[in-house]
DNA sequence: AATTCTTTTGATACTGAGTCTCACTTGAGG
DNA sequence: CCTCAAGTGAGACTCAGTATCAAAAGAATT
């Protein structure tokens, strides 16, 4: 690997790295490109020649890969619910140090600070086809298999309900938490069968989805 | 209700009417707010007054406050999933006929228009506290009860699923495409466990999310 | 119907994200 | 060295979003 490449990744990381902590200590709507340009000594130009938005600063993280990979070794014959909790699990289990470290930060900032919480909600949302492009493979149906769909959805759901947790503030962590609820998933649909209780006319909820 | 009142009605929905039209016609990103506010004959200023975001014009609707008031009209004792089933049909169903219109014309924009697909695609990820919101009360339990969010990530999942779906083409309306993976999903979550099977090694999908 | 009060509007200016272009620097390779 | 390509910085530009303020227009009062 030549000077030129480990420049880059030196810049890159360095970008990020400054981008991170200037967004934990004086928020992330009052950093701008420049700010984090010119802590990272580059130009701004550089800065969105690395990341083409702001919010990919916070977004970009390595695990995604590993992620496919780690589902290629599991041994046949693993039921497709359980396959992906170890996916989940061990992908971050083999993260390095310092990538463990960013996302450590990154998982912090979405629990303190509501603007990233809120991109990390948005992205988060993005995926359904890429989860329904590993999962379909692996169980040997099409992608857009209607079920593979609705799979993949109920394992985006359960990633948004885990956030939602964390950003309430139930302790453990990001993983810990996805893993329970996959585990407790493993049962079935909790609730579902749940009978309804009539209860008291109050205000209507803030916003639900269209 | 006096002049003013109407006026502003009138104001808004000629803002929306002509930001839906310019969206579909010369693409979301190439309609400046300039535009639609030129075209709605109000200056820009204007127009950021009544839609705080550019978005916001898209994702205005009238859907949300009818879902918690049918929810709250269903007899006790209706199983969890099934009301919710209920309270998606009956709540568009419920629409008038303008309000029917406008959600057809942001469903054909969502298909055809990838930017705001996107945009969809990000709203709609907000909601598991909305709707868990809406459904812990429904079975006499707080809304931050870990079965009670898992629930509503679940539901969540389950329409980002619906949108894909419409996404990649497949046929139907939204509401019947949601309504049908609802009803499936009463039947347990698919494929949980279907036995994963091996395959050659490939390409790994685009982006997976954290 | 003239006057006062309040809401709504338009004009203007400003900040910051993101894009583009172009000239300059600096690794890589002969 | 010298050349070429890749990476960088500077500056100008567009557009979203915010703030201010004065003019216009509906509402209320006499």
């Amino acid at each position: 690997m030549g000077l030129r490449e480990r420049k880059k990744e030196r810049t890159r990381a360095e970008l990020q790295r400054h981008a991170l902590r200037l967004f934990r200590d004086q928020g992330y709507g009052a950093t701008t490109a420049d700010d984090i340009a010119a802590a990272a000594e580059v130009s701004r130009s550089t800065f969105f020649r690395y990341f083409p938005t702001k919010e990919d600063v916070v977004l970009f993280d390595d695990v995604d890969p590993v992620m496919d990979r780690v589902m290629r070794g599991l041994p046949p014959g693993t039921p497709l619910l359980e396959a992906v909790r170890t996916v989940v699990r061990d992908s971050f289990g083999s993260l390095d140090d310092e990538a463990r470290a960013l996302e450590e930060v990154r998982m912090e900032l979405a629990r303190s600070v509501p603007q990233i919480a809120a991109i990390l909600r948005e992205r988060n949302s993005f995926g359904v086809e890429q989860i329904a492009g590993m999962v379909g493979p692996a169980v040997g149906r099409p992608a857009d298999d209607p079920e593979v769909v609705l799979f993949a959805g109920v394992v985006i759901g359960t990633r948004l309900a885990a956030v939602a947790r964390l950003q309430a503030g139930a302790g453990r962590s990001y993983i810990d938490e996805l893993d329970g609820l996959l585990a407790r998933l493993a049962g079935g649909i909790p609730l579902a069968d749940e009978p309804i209780t009539r209860r008291p006319p109050g205000p209507a909820p803030a916003r639900s989805p269209a």
